[in-house]
DNA sequence: GCAAAAGTGTTAATTTTACACCCATGA
DNA sequence: TCATGGGTGTAAAATTAACACTTTTGC
């Protein structure tokens, strides 16, 4: 990574990641516990550089630090509180993680780190929806741990981010629909239940089937391929893949 | 307005406000006529102080140039390409007002300005909805004229206004329904046709006058009040206002 | 043949659209 | 009393939801 300067990134600008993955009928959402003292959770940010399109950023960002690319990703606002809850809570990690915080920070090089991290910043938030199995969390130097928590057992968050979080289930909720988001989840063939089934998890609700299977192909996307001897006993279902 | 300076306000970041005005079964768009050699023409931006909050950043830049407050403002994209759009305007603007450019550039205030201004910006975009016969558009000093222009004779703007414009069109009439914002346009007491007018000329089609008036009343917003005699030759209309 | 689950079809309920009808108002 | 336009009601059309029926598969 670049040192972050304001030479390499837009200062005071942050992108916000709310990253959702989806395996075994759960929603689950990828934060990173971070390597300090103290139980501090967050969502996965990075900056703009300088010559880099926004939504190219928000994809870097994503590749580092899920290991994954292709990805339907989705801006979906921005948070601009001029609030101090950033200042804050790095001074009190400071303060909790270092004797001399003080001389910590008046060491020319974390005095400019410091400097530039504790500025008020706007986030931009951005979602994305992956195939846990698909994905390999990469730990930065930041990081602790990097796991999945269900959306229901989310702890709670530094800063701004427990708001970043619940915004961006929305959105996703608002959005599936008409972007098709959900077939990035699924590999190349799948079959109608798989669809619905990812449906049922993010909106906590059950479809009835016929119904189900009549909106999606109506949506016109999909092409029906050859049928899939599950070894199950009974009927097999047909394979689909994106027209 | 203060000083352009990172101390000042929030370094390579803008807002731009999109004010759609609404008149006479018009709506029409405010656009800034730049106050320099040439026909240029320009969405108002604005930028955000170090102190402030984003939505308050929109609603004073949105105050600065209308002259108007209370009004339905709403954030709806973010602009990120990292191209060279905005340097190379203002370079050629500055060529072909000031004979000696690289002189007017390197006077002191004038270079300090001018590096501030010519970096790559990220853009926020807000859309406001304003009734045209309560605003008075205010003339600064980087404006010549400011004038409200027909939604299909907008002029060719600088630099990347053109798309957000028309991004604003499109999240103005996807936002309207459930937000209401309609009702800002009018007075307090106000009868249904003056409303179904306002949602004809946004959406540029006829709406059946009974089916209208279903909908609008089972948004369940409205309250009836007295009726309305208007002096014309046919029944009263009733007025109604929010509830 | 039977249970399980997939696919299709049918009916009912709801929402949307079109349009007819009645009513108040001023000329 | 008539033309105008506002308010209400109703029938048709389209969409959505509920559920029953049929088919395929492995045991």
């Amino acid at each position: 990574m670049d040192v972050l300067s304001d030479k390499n990134y837009i200062p005071q600008v942050a992108i916000d990641c709310v990253i959702f993955g989806y395996e075994n009928h759960q929603l689950k959402v990828l934060l990173s516990k971070l390597a300090f003292k103290g139980n501090f959770y967050a969502l996965h940010s990075g900056f703009i550089k300088q010559e880099e399109d926004l939504d190219e950023a928000a994809k870097r960002i994503l590749e580092d630090r899920a290991g994954i690319q292709n990805i339907y990703l989705q801006q979906f606002k921005v948070f601009g509180k001029a609030d101090q809850k950033r200042k804050q809570f790095l001074d009190s990690l400071i303060k909790s993680n270092y004797s001399e915080n003080q001389k910590f920070i008046s060491k020319t090089k974390n005095a400019k780190a410091y400097a530039w991290f504790t500025k008020r910043f706007i986030s931009i938030g951005y979602y994305a929806l992956v195939d846990m199995k698909r994905v390999s969390p990469k730990l930065t130097q930041f990081d602790v741990s990097i796991d999945w928590y269900p959306i229901h057992e989310v702890p709670e968050m530094i800063m701004h981010y427990d708001e970043v979080f619940q915004e961006a289930l929305d959105a996703l909720r608002a959005d599936i629909d008409h972007k098709f988001n959900a077939f990035n989840l699924l590999p190349e063939k799948f079959t109608m239940k798989e669809v619905q089934q990812i449906y049922e998890t993010i909106f906590e609700k059950e479809f009835t089937r016929s119904n189900f299977q009549k909106k999606i192909l109506d949506m016109d996307v999909l092409e029906r391929l050859e049928k899939k001897l599950t070894g199950a006993k009974n009927k097999a279902p047909y394979l689909y893949k994106l027209k």
